[in-house]
DNA sequence: GCGCTTTATGCACGCGCGTGCAAGAAAAAT
DNA sequence: ATTTTTCTTGCACGCGCGTGCATAAAGCGC
């Protein structure tokens, strides 16, 4: 079934054909529809795959991830397929997680002309968007709930910023004294400011630097080893009321480790805080006190980045969500 | 960057070109060489949209799915992605959630012309697959992780029969005799037959057929309140020592509402199982006994699958993980 | 009904590569 | 040296649709 026979059994070219199809294109009103009900017909729809060819955009965007521990990819991947899918965008997901040369994802995705390349995912660093773009491999990056410093990528996020402010005065105004700021692996670039923030946020309020540490990855088992052994270095008087956490998984993982290992409760001997309110937050075991990315509307300004082609950032402010966790 | 601009470097044709990059092509050592060095400096890559036009082959399959609250979607994703990256597919992942015709997320991926549909999904019907093969819309379509009867179907999965019976002995062998099995939705089709089974190793084993549930969706909220429901009309004496639960999502969501919602204790007062082994499962808050499906043979069966084009269906043995839960 | 503007339609060419075949080159056998 | 076999290379044609322009049709005021 090609345009060719719908053109052929409704009487018309098959140029008519492709603008019954295309939207704000210059036809008759009757003309569109013959060709609508001849396609119908037919079980005729246009090839993606040949249109992309022939013009310069595809529809496509390439989803590169390397972390799929965090079943806060899980809820990114449903928002952004299910919106872009309704703009008629189609979505390539890429793994780059265990990839000798991490550039080489980039290039699968360029080699069947991505409109744009979307990374969401953690362990990456600016050398590898360089070489991409300087290689004209893919005509757009576009860095996801992540901020970079890259000023050739696109950056569409949540404005940690002002979350980890709100969480911050939450906390100092609760009247916790003693937080410690439970940090993901320290990647090269492109990495959430949130323990620069928290710190420079706490500095003003409670006029005292507050400790933090590092876990290896956003895992919930790396979280369990990396608190335990953070605890075990402090005496007790040392010990922190609060542990605000990078995000949910490494939170979650606090949790366990605080009451299982370490026979803490929580909150009432510490409290967590985490970030992303992954569904398992919100469930009776953890309860977790979060801030929420406004991941639709993240969505959404990536779809309008590629029927616009603009090239700004977006900073979308977020929802804080307080249980009983802090 | 073209083949002719690699050709012309080269000193060779188009074609040559073309065989340098294709494996078992006759081409002589040396010309290939000749061509891959041009086509190093020059930043060559073939492009794989016009391959596919060219041919009939895409290399790209389809990922449908329509269930994304399950962290076990998130494993297979990263396993299927990777392992059919490593051998040149790409995957396009369609997401169905809300659709309003279920069949046009098929219909999404034909019109890239991809290999092969996969279902990871859980709400779809045997109609919908019918007309999606019946319109010649896809030219293969894969069960993967599921059931169905549908036999223009390949179905690659896990052997749950023999699964479900290793945990039905295991229990039975470890004392326990008052089971219920909780199932997750009541679909149409392409369902799991795990509650069937547990049901008739049980009347094998233990002589009586156990009660079961269904809560509404593999969900860790819909289970807590399934379980909380279903507990409600049962009396002191007729309550379980185990829950059987058809996966890891529901067996979580049954233990939190066990444990916080009906003050139980597991697997003291009563115990749990699941299905899927996803990484929550092994945290020391659950520590679930559970059964891990062979994911990465059974993406690897989907990779061979798509090389050879075979059509038969693979069902693969899993393993059974024992921990305290039960 | 005439000139004018606006709107519709048709068409040549190209997007980058695959397929199958035939001719050419090289190696092997006579 | 010649023939046969094997290997290697080149090429016409097509995959299905988009772009920009030229031409045709329709609408409009007088």
């Amino acid at each position: 079934m090609t345009a060719d026979d719908v053109a052929a059994a409704a009487g018309v070219s098959r140029w008519t054909v492709a603008r019954a199809f295309k939207k704000d294109a210059s036809i008759s009103r009757k003309s569109r529809q013959k060709v609508i009900e001849a396609a119908e017909r037919l079980g005729y729809v246009p090839d993606l795959l040949a249109s992309s060819l022939a013009s310069d955009r595809s529809n496509l965007v390439a989803l590169v991830a390397d972390d799929f521990t965090n079943p806060h990819k899980l809820v990114m991947l449903e928002r952004l397929t299910r919106i872009l899918r309704k703009r008629g965008v189609g979505v390539l997901l890429v793994n780059m997680l265990g990839e000798s040369d991490p550039s080489s994802a980039l290039l699968a995705a360029s080699q069947r002309r991505v409109d744009a390349a979307v990374v969401i995912g953690t362990n990456f660093d600016d050398r590898v968007l360089d070489t991409a773009l300087g290689a004209r491999r893919v005509k757009k990056l576009v860095i996801f709930a992540r901020m970079s410093q890259n000023p050739h990528t696109v950056t569409i996020a949540c404005d940690d910023q002002a979350a980890i402010r709100e969480i911050a005065e939450y906390l100092f105004a609760k009247g916790y004294r003693r937080p410690m700021f439970v940090a993901g692996p320290d990647t090269q670039s492109a990495r959430l400011h949130r323990r620069e923030s928290f710190v420079a946020n706490w500095q003003r309020l409670a006029g005292a630097i507050p400790p933090a540490v590092h876990v290896q990855q956003y895992d919930m088992a790396c979280a369990v080893d990396g608190i335990c052994s953070a605890f075990g270095r402090l005496s007790r008087s040392e010990l922190p009321d609060v542990l605000v956490c990078e995000n949910d998984i490494i939170a979650i993982g606090a949790m366990d480790a605080l009451r299982y290992r370490l026979g803490l409760r929580v909150p009432e001997d510490v409290a967590v805080t985490g970030f992303d309110d992954i569904p398992l937050a919100a469930s009776p075991a953890y309860d977790l006190t979060t801030f929420r990315q406004p991941i639709t509307r993240m969505a959404e300004a990536l779809a309008r980045l590629l029927e616009e082609g603009s090239s700004d950032d977006a900073i979308l402010p977020g929802t804080f969500i307080t249980r009983s966790s802090a």
